[in-house]
DNA sequence: GGATTGTATTCGGATATGCGAATACAACAA
DNA sequence: TTGTTGTATTCGCATATCCGAATACAATCC
């Protein structure tokens, strides 16, 4: 389970976090597509679809090749893409533990880390803390 | 490709999309912790990692069991969970095609589709488009 | 009882995001 | 040259998100 970089990949997952773009980034799993060839397939105007792909290219989650006048997208990181829709499409029902699980998993956890020896803690400063 | 619900499944983008939370998420994937433990782990506040909690239980990410005077959250989804955050992990580099890499696979996508004819085009009507 | 601990919630202001309207711009057509 | 098509960008406002401060609240301790 390699540590990731919580501020880069949340650049990323906020490009994902909006109905239009991963609406756009569906259709372009099918296939590459222009900005007009989007605009017939989604609910949304030209000029804010090309905001969605300027987003989307910075991320660089998709690029493009431009053919004469019009620019056909693509996804520019298709594994990515499609592994992430995927387990979305999946759609996992939530589980719920009992307490009584939580604590054995707790358990076996922390006898696993008995070398390692917690951090002092400073005692816990509250702020203030003073009723009128 | 069975196709999603851009609705929702943004609902759980956007609740993976902070840097405070995907780190809980990562904290929780390792096994389950109470806020108090996360307060040591990460450089945040209580108040705010309550609210983060909050956020993640509204949309069924987490959920916690009462072990007296503490709660100690798990992850509600960890299969959906590790596999977006193995996916990050991997960071995909992103890789760019040709303009004739991306017109074959246009022509080829078409070629499939030849008998479901185009929906007739209102003919773009383009708002004003008058200068000054 | 009062104090402490673990946690949640509410409020308010700063900041960020989303989107339409307008416009820019380049390639091409007539 | 003027018009059209495909696309991008800028501006401004409405809305949403973020976070600290303050406070609430329940359980436990003394």
């Amino acid at each position: 389970m390699t540590e990731i970089d919580t501020k880069s990949a949340t650049v990323l997952l906020r490009a994902f976090a909006h109905p239009t773009r991963l609406a756009i980034l569906q259709e372009l799993s099918k296939g590459p597509k222009c900005v007009t060839d989007l605009e017939d397939l989604l609910p949304a105007r030209q000029a804010n679809l090309s905001q969605h792909l300027a987003l989307l290219r910075h991320t660089q989650l998709v690029d493009f090749a431009q053919d004469a006048q019009t620019r056909c997208y693509y996804l520019a990181r298709p594994k990515l893409i499609r592994v992430l829709l995927e387990e979305l499409a999946r759609n996992e029902a939530p589980a719920s533990k009992t307490t009584e699980q939580i604590k054995a998993e707790k358990a076996k956890l922390e006898a696993k880390q008995d070398a390692i020896p917690k951090k002092a803690k400073p005692s816990a400063k509250r702020t203030v803390r003073a009723r009128a």
